[in-house]
Order: structure tokens, then sequence, then C-alpha cells
DNA sequence: GCTGTTCATTGATTGCGATCAATGCGCGGT
DNA sequence: ACCGCGCATTGATCGCAATCAATGAACAGC
């Protein structure tokens, strides 16, 4: 635990951004001393969101950017004629609130599905800072293209895979995500239910569920519920692609 | 004509940014006199795009954003399992290539759909120079963020809606845009194939031209060829939502 | 002007995923 | 432990868009 040499602060237990583990995900690398020192002081504060619970909503005045510490997300857009879409699941060190800069306002939901904590970055700050440091404002300018990048590719998800490939997909996706946050590729708990699954993927939960219990006939993994035990990951990502 | 006042190049007759009619969608409003001096020295040079051809290709190495003078653009994915799908018509005024900042290469093809003309903004002279000037970066920024609720739009397009439905908020959009360019609301040429448009809207080029055969039908609007006449821009409206 | 090619339309049929429906399971609350 | 409710699974059927197929229209090249 380095949580005893950390300051203590009004919002509880504070790790500095230069401290913080998850630095490498949402920071970026190269920064010195002194820069690391001034990049501290951007977060203005944490909050806990309990499970269930909104981090913002649409149409919120857009103030900051959030980096998840712990937790896990989702962000849903709602359309004017009722609509619903989970447009994305967000994890520890993913930065959350990039849609809201262009209007000044929040354009989806982003709801903790579990207990959750995330950095608050007041957006005003992060934009003084990024004048002054080149590599903050590089990377900044790169996690916003990356967006547009992941989302180009749930397009093409959306656009032109078959019901049990969006599944493979997805499940890939997870599993290269756990993984490079240390846990495991091949074992997780899903935190989201099958319908926000569906929802995310452009199908109705009955059409989730019948996708997996399938994978799970081919051998490729095991569903229990929410856990997920892949067994044959190299399989699943064939299983992305068409007539396999 | 204004051109004759304005200074010729190399690259042929140039406009600079502070001259240029399409100044109000591209460049941030509000500039004092010496910004606006300093930001037409962003534009590298120009480049014409003749039909067909490419404006960059996906994995070539990015250097530059490009704004659009005339003419007409599709960007388009191609997945390492073969699947394509265009993910976006551009047209003037509209900037090209932010998905390539993220990881330095260009991460899809761009192609014009008719002879074009693109304005070349090298990224590292648009990154300087909007350390300088906060209106600029805050322009940039914005413009970024758009592109991630345009993206988040189709998705839920894709997600979401049926055949009819996509191609109503196809037309729409387009509508829109052509308006806001001072071209006609209600009756425009399509520069893109039916197939083009079935890859963007996540459908078959058949079922794009039964669709308008529709909405032609329903009296909605006049399709001849790549022709389009809307007679009812409520009706079309309307027919984006569900059961109507 | 003719020809070849690309693009578009329309019809017939198929098949995937949606829908409707019933049952089962797990978890939180008391 | 029991109940109640949300969540998940599985089956039966339906309907929309894909597919297969044929024809026609527009357009570029010679």
């Amino acid at each position: 635990m380095n949580s005893v040499s950390i300051p203590i602060t009004t919002q509880g237990l504070q790790v500095a951004c230069s401290a913080c583990n998850l630095r490498e995900l949402c920071m970026p690398v190269g920064l010195s001393d002194d820069e690391l020192e001034r990049v501290d002081t951007l977060i203005g504060a944490r909050r806990k969101i309990p499970r269930g619970m909104p981090l913002y909503l649409s149409g919120e005045s857009f103030q900051s950017l959030y980096a998840i510490r712990t937790g896990f997300f989702k962000t849903e857009v709602i359309s004017e004629d009722g609509r619903e879409q989970v447009t994305g699941f967000q994890m520890a060190g993913e930065l959350m609130g990039l849609d809201g800069i262009g209007t000044g306002q929040h354009n989806c939901d982003a709801r903790a599905l579990e207990d959750s904590e995330v950095c608050v970055i007041p957006f005003n700050r992060l934009s003084e800072l990024s004048r002054e440091i080149d590599t903050l404002q590089h990377h900044f300018h790169k996690v916003m293209s990356r967006e547009i990048v992941r989302d180009q590719a749930v397009m093409m998800l959306l656009g032109t895979m078959r019901a049990e490939e969006r599944l493979a997909a997805f499940l890939v996706n997870l599993s290269q995500r756990f993984a490079s946050r240390g846990y495991s590729a091949t074992e997780f708990n899903l935190r989201m239910t099958r319908e926000e699954i569906g929802s995310y993927l452009g199908l109705k939960l009955e059409t989730v569920s019948r996708g997996l219990s399938r994978l799970q006939d081919e051998g490729l993994l095991s569903v229990s519920n929410k856990n997920i035990r892949i067994h044959k990951l190299d399989d699943l990502k064939r299983a992305m692609s068409p007539r396999c």
C-alpha cells in the first residue's frame, strides 16, 4: 500500500497523477519533473459514483473531462425520437466527456456500471496547460483522435458484421483492454447486462444471449451469467471474420 | 470575381484564409487582424484532387489536415479481414484527416467523388499556432469533438434505424449541409453511387434503391438518377422516426 | 454513333435477427 | 429461508433486408 505516503485532502485519499498507477494510460510519457508537477495541479477533485448513478447527463453544461480511476461506465445517447443506444463502455484509465467540447453541453449520459471513482479534469485548466506543455497538448490530441478511430471501428462493426461476429469482436476487445490493465485476458466478469451489450452492438438481448450460447457450444468459451472464460482466444478472433 | 486582387503563387490562384468565403465554416470567428494574419500562414499549399483519386490512403504517414475548398469526398475504412465501410461524406469547408493524429498514420482512405481542391494544413504548424491563439485552440478542439458526436449519431443510425429511416436521415443531413452552404435544401445532386450510400448506411445497394423508390412513391421526393428533389422536407424528417 | 461498362431499378426468394412467449435462475431485501 | 424482481435462456414464428437474378439506363471511350 503506497497510499500511506500520499497526502490526504478533503476529498479523501488522493493520489497525484505523478504517482498514479494509471499514469501510462491517461497521461503522456516523457514529461519533465517540473511539467509533471504542473500536470498534478490539473486534477480538480475526485468523485465517487455509486453503481447505477450518472456521472453526467445529456444536456448538462460541459465543464470537465473525467478520467476513470476505478470502476466501469457506459455512455448512452438518447435521440429526440426516443431511441437509445449505448455508444461505449469505459474502464479505468479512459477519458470521458470529449463529446461535450463541441457544444458546451454533454451529449450523452455517462452512468456507472459499478461503484466507480473518477478524476475531474477542468477543461479550462487542461486547455491552458496544454498551451504550455507541448507533450500534453499532443497527448490530448491523440486521445481525441483515437476516440474518433474507435467510433469508426464501431461503425464498421454495426455496418458490416453479423451478430456472432459482433459479439466475438466485443469480447476480444474487452479481453484486450482487461489484459492491458494487468487483468486476465481470458477470464473476466461482464459489468453490463445482455440488453446493454445488445444496445451497443445493435442487437436485441435475445440475440446476444443466443450468440453467447452458440460460442459456448462451439467450445470457444464458457458463459455463466456475467462470467466469461475464453478457451480459444485465437478462434474467437477468427470468429470476428466472415464465414469461418 | 474578387480573385483579381489576390496574390498568385506557384500553386496557382490563392485565397488567403482571411479572405476565403468558407471562413465561417472552417475558421474560428472573433480573431483579431493580427491573429488572422498568422492563421493565413497556416495553409501550406493547395492540392487539386481529380475525381476518383485519393487525397490520402490508409497507412500513409499523417502530416497534415485537409480543409475542403471545393468538391466532395468520401472516407472509407478497410479492415484487416477485407470489409469496407464508407465512414463519411465530406463537403466544402469540412476538415479531413483527424483520425491520423492518434497513430501518426492515416486510418482510412479519403477519395474525391468529384474534382476537388483542398487546403493543406500542416499539423505541426496548427499545433504551434493553437498554443499561441486561444481561440484557434478552442476552435480546433470543438471541431474534433463535433466529429466524435457526428460519429455517435451514425452509430445510432446503424444500431437502431430501419432502412427507410436511415435513408431519410441521410437525405435530411445532406439537405441541411447543402443549405448551410447556400445551396438549395430541396434539390441537389448526389455525388456518390447507391453502393456508396449503402456502405455508409449499412445497407445493400438494392435496398437503397428500393428505399428511394419508396420515398418517391410516398410523394416525399423525386429521384432521377443522382438528382434528388425533396417535396416534403417536414415529412422526410418525420420519416426518420419509427412507425409513421 | 456505336459499344462496353458502370450504375440503377425491380422482381423472386431466402435467411438472419426481431419479436412474441414461456420458463428458469440469481440476487437483494426482510 | 422465502419471496419478488430483474436478468437470462430458449423456443416458435414473423418480417425486413440480403441475396440472386434479369433488365434497363447513363456515360465514357473510340
